[in-house]
RNA sequence: GGCGGCGUAGCCAAGUGGCUAAGGCAGAGGAUUGCAAAUCCUCGAUUCCCCGGUUCGAAUCCGGGCGCCGCCUCCA
């Protein structure tokens, strides 16, 4: 029985999805105002974990990620920068996806952006108007906070405490009704990208987008919402507040927020200049070990970001690659070769364990926990000389869970062509080792290495390795 | 100030009332090896930030400290 945290509730509930046998998810995706960095590549991993182990589960999944690829900032960055702020957007959304593909993570079914959805959004703001918890003012229109009881089920916060925080710091603007008050369309400025709207020129407000492409694509109750933790507040509350007082039904059933992304101990920013571009990592660390780093950590934890915790992410993928590429040595490809009826004592108890892990609202650092075991049995099987067919089942349990995880594809599917000449080398080695001329042996070695492999001998021999 | 969360071995990280407190990385010893590499075996928290309490029993629940993080403003 799977089972998945929603904030609003507090705790973990049992899934029953709306529709049976379906899934709807819509995940919060960034708005493309500069180029993507580590934290929001956490939503894309989290988010095909998601769909993955649903799909695992039996379920059709529909998966949606927006763009947000009009605000401020893109305005900005495209006046600076003399383009259209089309362009500016376009330039991210390309490196996110990108981004996506280097993590592994498939497409999601939907990439809706604001803009190609002017017109869903007005149909909906002019829903709240009419329902009398929006009002128009001054060509902006704004959601009345005051008018929607329930506001602040989900992150836990009481009106008036907003009130009394907000004086503080949110400068009043007499167009609003109230301080808490939040803005569906904004009014054009001059020389700003607008849409025509019943309020005049302008363009949507941030929170609306959201309400208006997930029900869009996903029906006005869908299963599951997600994003960072810091979206609970104010842009999730918002959300559920718009759309439920629009539609008159219940949003979201679980609302899965994960936790942020840590850099020497501190959130990782746009707005504080404060992070590491995936442009950046992605150049030094293979795909495998940033999406083992970042399933290492349950998802609802914060993750703290380093090299050091990369590098030993890459110690431990390793181990993976290595047994993977033994396993395929010793018998065969995947899909060849007899099988055994299931796979040994251990392994099937592992994978059981596993399988309780993601069980138990995707606790994928538990799940990992269980993989190793399953590695380290089948070295030992392959230490005490398993039979083929043992040995081939059991790959194929190691398979099916680093697939649930997204990790390994490829890796081990085929032997690694190594270079005639690296083969020579290794040739001329093994006739240096076998004339018992260490000396000389070392010194071929050397320089196998210097052309980026490394050979290990095996008890069938040695063997040759690109190296990382 | 309000709301939410966290504090587990050198580091990372599961575990949220009861078997020996998962797993990874680092380290030590051993097996194997000409030496390595890869792999396997053994070793590490008498204890889970501190102090009280509840309970037959707590890392896990409650109260109080201390420290850290996020949100309350655009942000995954």
């Amino acid at each position: 029985m799977l089972r998945i945290y929603d904030t609003q509730t507090g705790g973990k509930k049992e899934f029953v999805p709306v529709n049976e046998g379906r899934v709807g998810m819509y995940f919060c995706g960034m708005t493309v105002q500069s180029e993507p960095h580590v934290g929001h590549m956490r939503v894309a991993v989290v988010s095909d974990i998601f769909r993955r182990y649903l799909r695992y589960k039996g379920y059709d999944v529909t998966l949606v990620i927006n763009f947000t690829d009009i605000d401020d900032k893109i305005i900005e960055k495209a006046r600076e920068r003399g383009v259209d702020y089309q362009e500016i957007a376009q330039e991210n959304i390309d490196k996110f996806m990108e981004f996506l593909a280097f993590l592994g993570a498939e497409r999601a079914d939907h990439y809706p952006r604001a803009t190609e959805h002017i017109d869903d959004i007005i149909a909906f703001v002019e829903r709240l108007v009419e329902k009398g918890v929006a009002y128009e003012s001054g060509g902006d229109v704004y959601f009345e906070v005051g008018k929607w009881p329930d506001y602040g089920k989900l992150s836990k916060r009481r009106l008036e405490d907003l009130v009394a925080g907000a004086s503080e710091r949110v400068e009043l603007d007499d167009r609003k009704r109230n301080p808490e008050d939040f803005v569906l369309w904004k009014a054009a400025k001059e020389g700003e990208p607008s849409w025509n709207s019943p309020w005049g020129k302008g363009r949507p407000g941030w929170h609306i987008e959201c309400s208006a492409m997930s029900t869009k694509y996903l029906g006005e109750h869908f299963d599951i919402h997600g994003g960072g933790t810091e979206l609970i507040f104010p842009h999730h509350e918002n959300e559920i507040a718009q759309t439920e007082a629009a539609t008159g039904k219940p949003y979201v059933n679980y609302w899965v927020h994960h936790g942020l992304v840590n850099l020497v101990g501190e959130k990782m920013s746009k707005s504080t200049g404060h992070f590491k571009t995936m442009a950046e990592i992605s150049k030094r660390f293979p795909s495998d070990v940033v999406r083992f780093y970042l399933l290492s950590t349950h998802y609802r934890s914060e993750i703290e970001f380093s090299d050091e915790r990369l590098a030993e992410a890459e110690t431990a993928i390793e181990r993976f690659e290595n047994l993977f590429r033994t396993l395929e040595r010793l018998v065969g490809p995947e899909g060849e070769g007899e099988v055994a009826a299931g796979a040994s004592a251990a392994v099937a108890d592992a994978r059981r364990r596993f399988l309780e892990a993601m069980d138990d609202d995707l606790n994928t650092a538990q799940a990992i926990g269980h993989l190793f075991d399953v590695v380290r049995v089948i070295n030992q099987k392959i230490g005490s000389g398993a039979e083929k067919p043992v040995l081939r089942s059991d790959r194929a349990v190691l398979r099916e869970l680093s697939g649930i995880l997204g990790l390994l594809e490829g890796v081990g599917t085929a032997l690694e062509q190594v270079p005639a000449e690296v083969l020579e080398l290794v040739r001329a080695r093994t006739e240096a080792r076998e004339a018992r001329d260490w000396a000389l042996a070392d010194e071929v070695r050397d320089r196998i290495t210097a052309l980026g492999y490394r050979v290990e001998d095996t008890s069938e021999g040695p063997v040759a390795r690109k190296n990382k």
